[in-house]
DNA sequence: CGTAACATTGAGGCACTTCAATGCGGGTGG
DNA sequence: CCACCCGCATTGAAGTGCCTCAATGTTACG
Protein backbone atom coordinates (compact mmCIF):
# COMPACT_ATOMS: atom_id res chain seq x y z
CA UNK A 1 0.00 0.00 0.00
CA UNK A 2 2.40 2.90 1.02
CA UNK A 3 2.06 5.57 -1.38
CA UNK A 4 -0.37 3.68 -3.61
CA UNK A 5 1.41 1.70 -5.33
CA UNK A 6 4.85 3.19 -6.09
CA UNK A 7 4.03 3.78 -9.64
CA UNK A 8 2.82 7.43 -9.28
CA UNK A 9 5.54 8.68 -7.74
CA UNK A 10 7.85 11.41 -8.90
CA UNK A 11 10.95 11.12 -7.25
CA UNK A 12 12.65 7.67 -6.43
CA UNK A 13 13.51 8.16 -3.40
CA UNK A 14 15.02 4.21 -2.73
CA UNK A 15 15.77 3.04 -5.36
CA UNK A 16 16.07 -0.57 -4.86
CA UNK A 17 17.33 -1.62 -7.98
CA UNK A 18 20.91 -1.92 -8.59
CA UNK A 19 23.43 -2.49 -11.93
CA UNK A 20 22.98 1.18 -12.93
CA UNK A 21 24.28 0.93 -16.44
CA UNK A 22 26.84 3.60 -17.17
CA UNK A 23 25.95 6.65 -19.72
CA UNK A 24 26.83 5.84 -23.22
CA UNK A 25 26.33 7.67 -26.52
CA UNK A 26 23.99 6.64 -28.75
CA UNK A 27 23.58 3.32 -26.47
CA UNK A 28 20.61 1.56 -28.16
CA UNK A 29 19.86 -1.47 -26.28
CA UNK A 30 19.92 -2.12 -23.29
CA UNK A 31 22.11 -4.36 -21.82
CA UNK A 32 21.22 -7.62 -19.47
CA UNK A 33 23.20 -6.90 -16.57
CA UNK A 34 21.67 -8.56 -13.30
CA UNK A 35 21.20 -12.23 -14.21
CA UNK A 36 17.93 -14.24 -12.83
CA UNK A 37 17.06 -13.26 -9.53
CA UNK A 38 14.64 -15.67 -6.92
CA UNK A 39 10.84 -15.03 -6.97
CA UNK A 40 10.44 -12.41 -4.00
CA UNK A 41 9.23 -14.48 -0.91
CA UNK A 42 8.09 -11.07 1.06
CA UNK A 43 4.81 -11.18 -0.47
CA UNK A 44 4.53 -7.31 -1.28
CA UNK A 45 4.19 -6.42 -5.25
CA UNK A 46 6.13 -3.33 -5.02
CA UNK A 47 8.96 -5.26 -3.42
CA UNK A 48 8.46 -7.76 -6.05
CA UNK A 49 8.69 -4.91 -9.40
CA UNK A 50 11.47 -3.98 -7.32
CA UNK A 51 13.39 -7.05 -7.62
CA UNK A 52 13.13 -7.15 -11.15
CA UNK A 53 13.92 -3.32 -11.99
CA UNK A 54 17.26 -2.02 -12.84
CA UNK A 55 18.39 1.37 -13.24
CA UNK A 56 19.67 2.82 -16.85
CA UNK A 57 20.91 6.36 -17.31
CA UNK A 58 20.35 8.00 -20.98
CA UNK A 59 22.63 10.98 -22.17
CA UNK A 60 20.11 13.63 -23.67
CA UNK A 61 19.77 13.12 -27.06
CA UNK A 62 20.55 9.29 -26.54
CA UNK A 63 18.59 6.91 -28.03
CA UNK A 64 16.57 4.06 -25.23
CA UNK A 65 15.06 2.11 -28.37
CA UNK A 66 14.77 2.15 -31.47
CA UNK A 67 11.55 2.14 -34.14
CA UNK A 68 11.16 -1.99 -34.41
CA UNK A 69 13.25 -2.88 -31.84
CA UNK A 70 11.95 -6.45 -29.65
CA UNK A 71 9.74 -5.38 -27.08
CA UNK A 72 11.88 -6.62 -24.02
CA UNK A 73 11.41 -4.22 -21.48
CA UNK A 74 9.04 -1.57 -19.78
CA UNK A 75 10.18 1.51 -18.42
CA UNK A 76 9.77 4.01 -15.84
CA UNK A 77 10.78 7.47 -16.22
CA UNK A 78 12.44 8.35 -12.91
CA UNK A 79 14.04 11.77 -13.93
CA UNK A 80 14.22 13.45 -16.97
CA UNK A 81 12.37 14.04 -19.82
CA UNK A 82 12.32 11.56 -23.30
CA UNK A 83 9.95 11.80 -26.37
CA UNK A 84 8.57 9.01 -27.82
CA UNK A 85 9.23 9.37 -31.81
CA UNK A 86 7.15 8.20 -34.88
CA UNK A 87 9.00 8.76 -38.64
CA UNK A 88 7.53 8.58 -41.67
CA UNK A 89 10.03 7.13 -44.34
CA UNK A 90 11.15 10.39 -45.59
CA UNK A 91 12.35 12.11 -42.46
CA UNK A 92 8.84 13.65 -41.64
CA UNK A 93 8.82 13.62 -37.77
CA UNK A 94 6.08 13.26 -35.16
CA UNK A 95 6.57 13.16 -31.10
CA UNK A 96 3.14 11.31 -29.80
CA UNK A 97 3.91 12.06 -26.21
CA UNK A 98 6.90 13.58 -23.75
CA UNK A 99 7.68 11.24 -21.27
CA UNK A 100 8.46 12.74 -17.99
CA UNK A 101 9.15 10.93 -14.11
CA UNK A 102 6.51 8.57 -13.08
CA UNK A 103 5.53 7.76 -16.85
CA UNK A 104 5.31 4.26 -18.04
CA UNK A 105 6.11 2.87 -21.67
CA UNK A 106 6.40 -0.28 -23.44
CA UNK A 107 3.54 -1.88 -21.04
CA UNK A 108 1.29 -2.36 -24.50
CA UNK A 109 3.50 -3.22 -27.16
CA UNK A 110 3.56 -6.62 -29.13
CA UNK A 111 6.38 -8.05 -30.04
CA UNK A 112 8.37 -5.10 -31.07
CA UNK A 113 7.81 -1.26 -30.13
CA UNK A 114 6.52 0.87 -32.88
CA UNK A 115 8.14 4.07 -32.11
CA UNK A 116 11.50 5.24 -30.69
CA UNK A 117 12.49 6.60 -27.44
CA UNK A 118 14.67 9.42 -27.20
CA UNK A 119 16.05 11.31 -24.04
CA UNK A 120 15.85 15.04 -24.23
CA UNK A 121 17.81 15.41 -21.52
CA UNK A 122 19.81 13.67 -19.43
CA UNK A 123 17.37 10.93 -17.92
CA UNK A 124 17.06 7.69 -15.67
CA UNK A 125 14.48 5.16 -16.06
CA UNK A 126 13.73 2.09 -14.23
CA UNK A 127 13.88 -1.07 -16.58
CA UNK A 128 11.93 -4.22 -16.27
CA UNK A 129 12.10 -7.26 -18.17
CA UNK A 130 8.70 -7.27 -19.57
CA UNK A 131 8.28 -11.45 -19.28
CA UNK A 132 9.01 -10.76 -15.51
CA UNK A 133 6.53 -7.68 -15.45
CA UNK A 134 3.69 -9.77 -16.81
CA UNK A 135 4.05 -12.23 -14.44
CA UNK A 136 3.87 -10.44 -11.88
CA UNK A 137 0.83 -8.47 -13.50
CA UNK A 138 -0.80 -11.76 -13.32
CA UNK A 139 0.10 -12.41 -9.85
CA UNK A 140 -1.47 -9.95 -8.42
CA UNK A 141 -4.80 -8.31 -9.80
CA UNK A 142 -4.15 -5.34 -7.88
CA UNK A 143 -1.11 -4.46 -9.89
CA UNK A 144 -2.90 -5.16 -12.84
CA UNK A 145 -5.84 -3.19 -12.06
CA UNK A 146 -2.96 -0.27 -11.57
CA UNK A 147 -1.33 -0.73 -14.77
CA UNK A 148 -4.66 -1.06 -16.48
CA UNK A 149 -5.28 2.42 -15.02
CA UNK A 150 -2.23 3.67 -16.35
CA UNK A 151 -2.80 2.73 -19.77
CA UNK A 152 -6.44 3.81 -19.85
CA UNK A 153 -5.17 7.61 -18.65
CA UNK A 154 -2.52 6.86 -21.46
CA UNK A 155 -5.54 6.17 -24.07
CA UNK A 156 -7.18 9.45 -23.06
CA UNK A 157 -4.14 11.69 -22.89
CA UNK A 158 -3.98 10.21 -26.60
CA UNK A 159 -7.59 11.19 -28.08
CA UNK A 160 -7.33 13.83 -26.68
CA UNK A 161 -4.14 14.80 -28.30
CA UNK A 162 -6.04 13.87 -32.08
CA UNK A 163 -8.94 16.56 -31.24
CA UNK A 164 -5.93 19.25 -30.40
CA UNK A 165 -3.99 17.70 -33.84
CA UNK A 166 -7.03 17.45 -36.24
CA UNK A 167 -8.89 19.93 -35.13
CA UNK A 168 -7.36 23.02 -33.51
CA UNK A 169 -5.20 25.72 -34.93
CA UNK A 170 -1.64 26.45 -34.21
CA UNK A 171 -2.24 29.73 -31.55
CA UNK A 172 -5.02 27.06 -29.99
CA UNK A 173 -2.22 24.15 -29.88
CA UNK A 174 0.54 25.97 -28.27
CA UNK A 175 -1.72 27.64 -25.70
CA UNK A 176 -3.26 23.67 -24.62
CA UNK A 177 0.54 23.08 -24.86
CA UNK A 178 1.89 25.56 -22.30
CA UNK A 179 -0.77 24.59 -19.95
CA UNK A 180 0.02 20.92 -20.38
CA UNK A 181 3.37 21.84 -19.60
CA UNK A 182 2.41 24.26 -16.82
CA UNK A 183 0.08 21.31 -14.87
CA UNK A 184 2.87 19.12 -15.17
CA UNK A 185 5.82 21.26 -13.87
CA UNK A 186 5.54 20.74 -10.19
CA UNK A 187 5.68 23.91 -8.10
CA UNK A 188 9.07 23.84 -7.18
CA UNK A 189 9.51 27.58 -6.63
CA UNK A 190 7.48 30.08 -4.96
CA UNK A 191 6.97 31.27 -8.27
CA UNK A 192 3.73 29.31 -9.65
CA UNK A 193 4.04 30.70 -13.03
CA UNK A 194 7.53 29.61 -14.61
CA UNK A 195 7.41 26.92 -16.75
CA UNK A 196 10.55 24.95 -17.62
CA UNK A 197 10.77 23.70 -21.09
CA UNK A 198 13.37 20.26 -21.38
CA UNK A 199 12.73 20.24 -25.29
CA UNK A 200 13.22 22.56 -27.98
CA UNK A 201 11.46 24.42 -30.52
CA UNK A 202 11.71 21.50 -33.08
CA UNK A 203 10.11 18.98 -30.82
CA UNK A 204 7.65 21.83 -30.10
CA UNK A 205 6.87 22.18 -33.36
CA UNK A 206 7.18 17.55 -33.45
CA UNK A 207 4.60 17.61 -30.98
CA UNK A 208 2.10 20.18 -31.79
CA UNK A 209 2.53 19.14 -35.93
CA UNK A 210 3.96 22.34 -36.53
CA UNK A 211 7.30 23.88 -37.86
CA UNK A 212 10.18 25.43 -36.08
CA UNK A 213 8.99 28.75 -37.61
CA UNK A 214 5.17 28.75 -36.81
CA UNK A 215 6.39 28.21 -33.61
CA UNK A 216 8.86 30.35 -32.59
CA UNK A 217 6.35 32.97 -34.67
CA UNK A 218 3.74 32.30 -31.80
CA UNK A 219 5.77 32.40 -28.68
CA UNK A 220 6.85 36.03 -30.11
CA UNK A 221 2.74 36.63 -30.34
CA UNK A 222 2.45 35.79 -27.05
CA UNK A 223 5.00 37.77 -25.68
CA UNK A 224 3.20 40.77 -27.80
CA UNK A 225 0.38 39.99 -26.09
CA UNK A 226 1.42 40.27 -22.70
CA UNK A 227 0.44 36.51 -22.18
CA UNK A 228 3.82 35.15 -21.56
CA UNK A 229 7.82 36.44 -20.94
CA UNK A 230 10.65 34.72 -22.78
CA UNK A 231 13.02 34.84 -20.01
CA UNK A 232 14.66 32.24 -22.57
CA UNK A 233 13.95 30.40 -24.82
CA UNK A 234 12.87 27.62 -22.85
CA UNK A 235 11.98 29.36 -19.74
CA UNK A 236 8.10 30.57 -19.97
CA UNK A 237 6.68 32.62 -17.68
CA UNK A 238 2.79 32.65 -18.06
CA UNK A 239 1.32 35.89 -17.42
CA UNK A 240 -2.12 35.37 -18.28
CA UNK A 241 -2.78 31.80 -17.63
CA UNK A 242 -6.65 32.78 -18.17
CA UNK A 243 -5.96 34.33 -21.47
CA UNK A 244 -4.45 30.79 -22.90
CA UNK A 245 -7.34 29.13 -21.15
CA UNK A 246 -9.27 30.96 -23.93
CA UNK A 247 -6.68 30.37 -26.36
CA UNK A 248 -6.66 26.95 -25.97
CA UNK A 249 -10.51 26.56 -26.40
CA UNK A 250 -10.63 24.18 -23.09
CA UNK A 251 -13.31 21.52 -24.14
CA UNK A 252 -16.51 23.07 -22.35
CA UNK A 253 -18.80 21.15 -24.47
CA UNK B 1 -11.10 -21.54 -24.82
CA UNK B 2 -12.95 -22.37 -27.86
CA UNK B 3 -12.25 -19.11 -30.18
CA UNK B 4 -9.61 -17.70 -28.32
CA UNK B 5 -12.01 -15.97 -25.79
CA UNK B 6 -15.00 -14.46 -27.81
CA UNK B 7 -13.49 -10.88 -27.75
CA UNK B 8 -12.13 -10.89 -30.96
CA UNK B 9 -15.11 -12.92 -33.02
CA UNK B 10 -16.72 -10.67 -35.24
CA UNK B 11 -19.86 -12.22 -35.57
CA UNK B 12 -21.88 -12.71 -32.64
CA UNK B 13 -22.95 -16.44 -33.67
CA UNK B 14 -24.55 -17.36 -30.10
CA UNK B 15 -26.29 -13.94 -27.76
CA UNK B 16 -26.63 -15.87 -25.05
CA UNK B 17 -27.70 -11.77 -23.54
CA UNK B 18 -31.48 -11.50 -23.97
CA UNK B 19 -33.46 -8.10 -22.86
CA UNK B 20 -32.60 -6.05 -26.35
CA UNK B 21 -33.31 -2.27 -25.63
CA UNK B 22 -36.08 -1.46 -27.95
CA UNK B 23 -34.48 1.27 -30.68
CA UNK B 24 -35.30 4.86 -29.66
CA UNK B 25 -34.64 7.96 -31.39
CA UNK B 26 -31.68 9.58 -29.80
CA UNK B 27 -31.50 7.18 -26.95
CA UNK B 28 -28.58 8.18 -24.88
CA UNK B 29 -28.82 6.40 -21.84
CA UNK B 30 -28.51 2.96 -21.84
CA UNK B 31 -32.21 1.67 -19.83
CA UNK B 32 -30.81 -1.07 -16.78
CA UNK B 33 -33.61 -3.23 -17.95
CA UNK B 34 -32.01 -6.22 -16.85
CA UNK B 35 -31.86 -6.78 -13.14
CA UNK B 36 -29.14 -8.34 -10.72
CA UNK B 37 -28.30 -11.23 -11.72
CA UNK B 38 -26.86 -14.40 -9.87
CA UNK B 39 -22.88 -14.49 -10.62
CA UNK B 40 -22.40 -17.82 -12.52
CA UNK B 41 -21.18 -20.75 -11.30
CA UNK B 42 -20.27 -22.86 -14.24
CA UNK B 43 -16.59 -21.33 -13.82
CA UNK B 44 -15.31 -20.29 -17.15
CA UNK B 45 -14.54 -16.54 -17.61
CA UNK B 46 -16.61 -15.87 -21.15
CA UNK B 47 -19.66 -17.86 -19.63
CA UNK B 48 -19.25 -15.59 -17.11
CA UNK B 49 -19.06 -12.21 -19.25
CA UNK B 50 -22.25 -13.47 -21.17
CA UNK B 51 -24.42 -13.85 -17.81
CA UNK B 52 -23.73 -9.97 -17.18
CA UNK B 53 -24.13 -9.20 -21.06
CA UNK B 54 -27.03 -7.69 -22.41
CA UNK B 55 -28.04 -6.25 -25.79
CA UNK B 56 -28.40 -3.40 -27.08
CA UNK B 57 -29.88 -2.13 -30.69
CA UNK B 58 -28.63 1.60 -31.65
CA UNK B 59 -30.51 3.42 -34.15
CA UNK B 60 -28.56 5.14 -37.20
CA UNK B 61 -27.42 8.58 -36.18
CA UNK B 62 -28.29 8.21 -32.58
CA UNK B 63 -26.85 8.56 -29.60
CA UNK B 64 -25.38 5.57 -27.67
CA UNK B 65 -23.68 8.06 -24.74
CA UNK B 66 -22.56 11.48 -24.41
CA UNK B 67 -19.65 13.42 -23.33
CA UNK B 68 -19.61 13.53 -19.66
CA UNK B 69 -22.12 10.78 -19.14
CA UNK B 70 -21.08 8.64 -16.26
CA UNK B 71 -18.79 5.55 -17.13
CA UNK B 72 -20.94 2.82 -15.79
CA UNK B 73 -20.71 0.46 -19.07
CA UNK B 74 -18.61 -0.93 -21.12
CA UNK B 75 -19.71 -2.30 -24.67
CA UNK B 76 -18.71 -4.46 -27.58
CA UNK B 77 -20.29 -3.70 -30.82
CA UNK B 78 -21.68 -6.55 -32.48
CA UNK B 79 -23.01 -5.45 -35.21
CA UNK B 80 -22.84 -1.99 -37.47
CA UNK B 81 -20.55 0.70 -36.93
CA UNK B 82 -20.46 3.51 -33.86
CA UNK B 83 -18.12 6.50 -34.23
CA UNK B 84 -16.25 7.99 -31.23
CA UNK B 85 -16.39 11.45 -31.48
CA UNK B 86 -15.20 14.63 -29.43
CA UNK B 87 -16.30 18.14 -29.61
CA UNK B 88 -14.80 21.53 -29.59
CA UNK B 89 -17.00 24.18 -28.13
CA UNK B 90 -17.50 26.28 -30.87
CA UNK B 91 -18.40 22.51 -33.13
CA UNK B 92 -15.61 21.68 -34.24
CA UNK B 93 -15.53 17.87 -34.41
CA UNK B 94 -12.99 15.22 -34.22
CA UNK B 95 -14.38 11.28 -34.88
CA UNK B 96 -11.39 9.77 -32.74
CA UNK B 97 -12.13 6.13 -34.12
CA UNK B 98 -14.96 4.26 -35.86
CA UNK B 99 -16.23 1.04 -33.68
CA UNK B 100 -17.05 -2.03 -35.76
CA UNK B 101 -17.43 -5.52 -34.64
CA UNK B 102 -15.11 -6.91 -32.60
CA UNK B 103 -14.28 -3.59 -31.20
CA UNK B 104 -14.46 -2.68 -27.12
CA UNK B 105 -15.54 0.68 -25.42
CA UNK B 106 -15.41 2.18 -22.11
CA UNK B 107 -12.68 -0.61 -20.64
CA UNK B 108 -10.30 2.46 -19.86
CA UNK B 109 -12.42 5.80 -19.08
CA UNK B 110 -12.48 7.01 -15.57
CA UNK B 111 -15.45 8.55 -14.34
CA UNK B 112 -17.05 9.91 -16.96
CA UNK B 113 -16.73 9.29 -21.16
CA UNK B 114 -14.26 11.58 -22.34
CA UNK B 115 -16.27 11.37 -25.88
CA UNK B 116 -19.84 10.47 -27.24
CA UNK B 117 -20.47 7.26 -29.03
CA UNK B 118 -23.23 7.42 -31.94
CA UNK B 119 -24.01 5.19 -34.39
CA UNK B 120 -23.02 5.30 -38.36
CA UNK B 121 -25.59 2.59 -38.87
CA UNK B 122 -28.12 0.54 -37.06
CA UNK B 123 -25.92 -1.42 -34.25
CA UNK B 124 -25.84 -3.38 -32.07
CA UNK B 125 -23.82 -3.80 -29.24
CA UNK B 126 -23.33 -6.15 -26.05
CA UNK B 127 -23.45 -4.17 -22.73
CA UNK B 128 -21.47 -4.75 -19.46
CA UNK B 129 -21.76 -2.97 -16.14
CA UNK B 130 -18.87 -1.58 -16.21
CA UNK B 131 -18.44 -2.96 -11.82
CA UNK B 132 -19.18 -6.55 -12.65
CA UNK B 133 -16.93 -6.61 -15.63
CA UNK B 134 -14.03 -4.91 -14.10
CA UNK B 135 -14.69 -7.48 -11.09
CA UNK B 136 -14.49 -10.57 -13.78
CA UNK B 137 -11.85 -9.27 -14.92
CA UNK B 138 -9.67 -8.99 -11.08
CA UNK B 139 -10.82 -12.33 -10.58
CA UNK B 140 -10.03 -14.06 -13.58
CA UNK B 141 -5.96 -12.87 -15.17
CA UNK B 142 -6.09 -14.69 -18.35
CA UNK B 143 -8.88 -12.06 -18.97
CA UNK B 144 -7.68 -9.21 -17.42
CA UNK B 145 -4.35 -10.31 -19.63
CA UNK B 146 -6.45 -10.36 -23.11
CA UNK B 147 -8.50 -6.84 -22.22
CA UNK B 148 -5.04 -5.32 -21.52
CA UNK B 149 -3.79 -6.11 -24.85
CA UNK B 150 -6.94 -5.37 -26.55
CA UNK B 151 -6.17 -1.40 -24.72
CA UNK B 152 -2.62 -2.07 -26.37
CA UNK B 153 -4.02 -2.26 -29.65
CA UNK B 154 -6.16 0.67 -29.28
CA UNK B 155 -3.38 3.00 -27.58
CA UNK B 156 -1.01 1.81 -31.20
CA UNK B 157 -3.42 2.26 -33.15
CA UNK B 158 -4.05 5.78 -32.26
CA UNK B 159 -0.66 6.88 -31.39
CA UNK B 160 -0.44 5.68 -35.49
CA UNK B 161 -3.09 8.01 -36.20
CA UNK B 162 -1.40 10.71 -34.21
CA UNK B 163 1.17 10.65 -37.23
CA UNK B 164 -1.28 10.82 -39.95
CA UNK B 165 -2.91 14.05 -38.12
CA UNK B 166 0.17 15.81 -37.77
CA UNK B 167 2.36 15.06 -40.74
CA UNK B 168 0.64 13.14 -44.22
CA UNK B 169 -0.95 15.40 -46.82
CA UNK B 170 -4.68 15.43 -47.16
CA UNK B 171 -3.88 12.88 -50.20
CA UNK B 172 -1.33 10.45 -48.22
CA UNK B 173 -4.81 10.09 -44.93
CA UNK B 174 -7.26 9.97 -47.38
CA UNK B 175 -5.21 7.06 -49.03
CA UNK B 176 -3.91 6.00 -45.91
CA UNK B 177 -8.04 5.48 -44.19
CA UNK B 178 -9.15 3.83 -47.57
CA UNK B 179 -6.53 0.86 -47.15
CA UNK B 180 -7.71 0.63 -43.49
CA UNK B 181 -10.97 0.36 -44.58
CA UNK B 182 -10.31 -2.14 -46.43
CA UNK B 183 -8.34 -3.90 -44.23
CA UNK B 184 -10.98 -4.32 -41.93
CA UNK B 185 -13.52 -5.15 -44.52
CA UNK B 186 -13.82 -8.89 -44.62
CA UNK B 187 -13.74 -10.30 -47.90
CA UNK B 188 -17.34 -11.53 -47.87
CA UNK B 189 -18.03 -11.32 -51.77
CA UNK B 190 -15.42 -12.66 -54.30
CA UNK B 191 -14.56 -8.77 -55.03
CA UNK B 192 -11.74 -8.32 -52.65
CA UNK B 193 -11.30 -4.78 -53.72
CA UNK B 194 -14.76 -3.56 -53.00
CA UNK B 195 -14.84 -1.63 -50.16
CA UNK B 196 -18.30 -0.20 -48.19
CA UNK B 197 -17.91 3.01 -46.55
CA UNK B 198 -20.87 3.22 -44.18
CA UNK B 199 -19.78 6.40 -42.98
CA UNK B 200 -20.70 9.81 -45.00
CA UNK B 201 -17.95 12.45 -46.28
CA UNK B 202 -18.62 14.30 -43.23
CA UNK B 203 -17.71 11.36 -41.53
CA UNK B 204 -14.39 10.89 -43.50
CA UNK B 205 -13.65 14.41 -43.17
CA UNK B 206 -13.90 14.58 -38.98
CA UNK B 207 -12.17 11.75 -38.93
CA UNK B 208 -9.49 12.72 -41.23
CA UNK B 209 -9.01 15.98 -40.02
CA UNK B 210 -10.02 17.76 -43.46
CA UNK B 211 -13.14 19.30 -44.77
CA UNK B 212 -15.88 17.75 -46.16
CA UNK B 213 -14.88 19.71 -49.33
CA UNK B 214 -11.43 18.18 -49.80
CA UNK B 215 -12.51 14.51 -49.12
CA UNK B 216 -15.05 15.11 -52.33
CA UNK B 217 -12.12 16.20 -54.40
CA UNK B 218 -9.69 13.82 -53.03
CA UNK B 219 -11.83 10.81 -54.21
CA UNK B 220 -12.71 12.39 -57.67
CA UNK B 221 -8.76 13.21 -58.10
CA UNK B 222 -7.94 9.36 -57.25
CA UNK B 223 -11.04 8.67 -59.63
CA UNK B 224 -9.36 10.66 -62.36
CA UNK B 225 -6.15 8.79 -62.04
CA UNK B 226 -7.82 5.19 -62.18
CA UNK B 227 -6.52 4.69 -58.64
CA UNK B 228 -10.66 4.23 -57.49
CA UNK B 229 -13.75 3.75 -59.01
CA UNK B 230 -16.45 5.62 -57.41
CA UNK B 231 -19.44 2.67 -57.77
CA UNK B 232 -21.50 5.02 -55.49
CA UNK B 233 -20.11 7.54 -53.11
CA UNK B 234 -19.97 5.14 -50.72
CA UNK B 235 -18.92 2.39 -52.81
CA UNK B 236 -15.43 2.53 -53.87
CA UNK B 237 -13.70 -0.24 -55.89
CA UNK B 238 -10.11 0.10 -55.12
CA UNK B 239 -7.98 -0.27 -58.46
CA UNK B 240 -4.66 0.12 -57.78
CA UNK B 241 -3.65 -0.48 -54.15
CA UNK B 242 -0.08 -0.28 -54.96
CA UNK B 243 -0.72 3.11 -56.02
CA UNK B 244 -2.52 3.90 -52.71
CA UNK B 245 0.25 2.42 -50.49
CA UNK B 246 3.09 4.49 -51.97
CA UNK B 247 0.39 7.83 -51.54
CA UNK B 248 -0.41 6.64 -47.76
CA UNK B 249 3.62 6.59 -47.25
CA UNK B 250 2.55 3.62 -45.49
CA UNK B 251 5.86 3.77 -42.30
CA UNK B 252 8.54 1.22 -44.30
CA UNK B 253 10.65 3.75 -41.72
C1' DC C 1 -41.99 13.97 -59.66
C1' DG C 2 -40.64 17.02 -56.17
C1' DT C 3 -37.94 17.81 -52.36
C1' DA C 4 -34.35 17.47 -48.94
C1' DA C 5 -29.98 15.82 -47.74
C1' DC C 6 -25.70 14.75 -49.32
C1' DA C 7 -21.90 15.07 -52.70
C1' DT C 8 -19.35 17.39 -56.13
C1' DT C 9 -17.16 21.25 -58.33
C1' DG C 10 -15.43 25.99 -58.73
C1' DA C 11 -13.29 30.48 -57.26
C1' DG C 12 -10.94 32.97 -54.04
C1' DG C 13 -8.71 33.57 -49.46
C1' DC C 14 -5.84 32.61 -45.66
C1' DA C 15 -3.12 30.04 -42.21
C1' DC C 16 0.67 27.79 -42.16
C1' DT C 17 4.81 26.35 -44.74
C1' DT C 18 9.02 27.06 -47.25
C1' DC C 19 13.03 29.40 -48.24
C1' DA C 20 16.27 32.66 -46.69
C1' DA C 21 18.62 35.82 -43.75
C1' DT C 22 19.73 37.61 -39.30
C1' DG C 23 20.08 37.37 -34.23
C1' DC C 24 21.56 35.30 -30.04
C1' DG C 25 23.73 32.46 -26.45
C1' DG C 26 26.94 29.26 -24.77
C1' DG C 27 31.13 26.93 -25.22
C1' DT C 28 36.03 26.74 -26.70
C1' DG C 29 40.50 28.11 -27.77
C1' DG C 30 43.70 31.69 -28.37
C1' DC D 1 38.97 37.60 -20.96
C1' DC D 2 37.57 38.13 -25.34
C1' DA D 3 36.82 36.57 -30.12
C1' DC D 4 35.14 33.26 -32.72
C1' DC D 5 32.00 29.76 -33.90
C1' DC D 6 28.23 26.66 -34.01
C1' DG D 7 23.66 25.42 -33.12
C1' DC D 8 19.37 27.11 -32.16
C1' DA D 9 15.90 30.72 -32.32
C1' DT D 10 13.84 34.53 -34.47
C1' DT D 11 12.14 37.25 -38.18
C1' DG D 12 10.91 38.30 -43.00
C1' DA D 13 9.03 37.41 -47.71
C1' DA D 14 6.90 34.53 -50.81
C1' DG D 15 4.40 30.25 -51.91
C1' DT D 16 0.83 26.71 -51.42
C1' DG D 17 -2.36 23.34 -49.67
C1' DC D 18 -6.29 23.28 -47.65
C1' DC D 19 -10.36 25.99 -46.23
C1' DT D 20 -14.37 29.00 -47.00
C1' DC D 21 -18.05 30.44 -49.54
C1' DA D 22 -21.07 29.49 -53.19
C1' DA D 23 -23.35 27.05 -56.83
C1' DT D 24 -24.61 22.86 -59.12
C1' DG D 25 -25.24 17.90 -59.39
C1' DT D 26 -26.93 13.50 -57.48
C1' DT D 27 -29.37 10.27 -54.69
C1' DA D 28 -32.97 8.64 -51.73
C1' DC D 29 -37.55 8.85 -50.44
C1' DG D 30 -42.36 10.11 -50.05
Amino acid sequence: MAQALAYTDKTTGSPAAVAAVPMRRLASRPVRSNGERPVPVDGTAEAALQQIACLQQVARETTLLEDGDAAEHVYKVSRGTLRMVKLLPDGRRCITRFLQPGDHVGLSEGETYPFAIEAVTDATVVRYPRRRFQALLQSDPRLMQAFFSIMGADLSATQERLLLLSRKSATERLASFLLGMADRTESDAAEDNLVELPMSRADVADYLGLTIETVSRLFSKLRAQRVIILRKAQQIVLLRRDLLEEMSEMELA
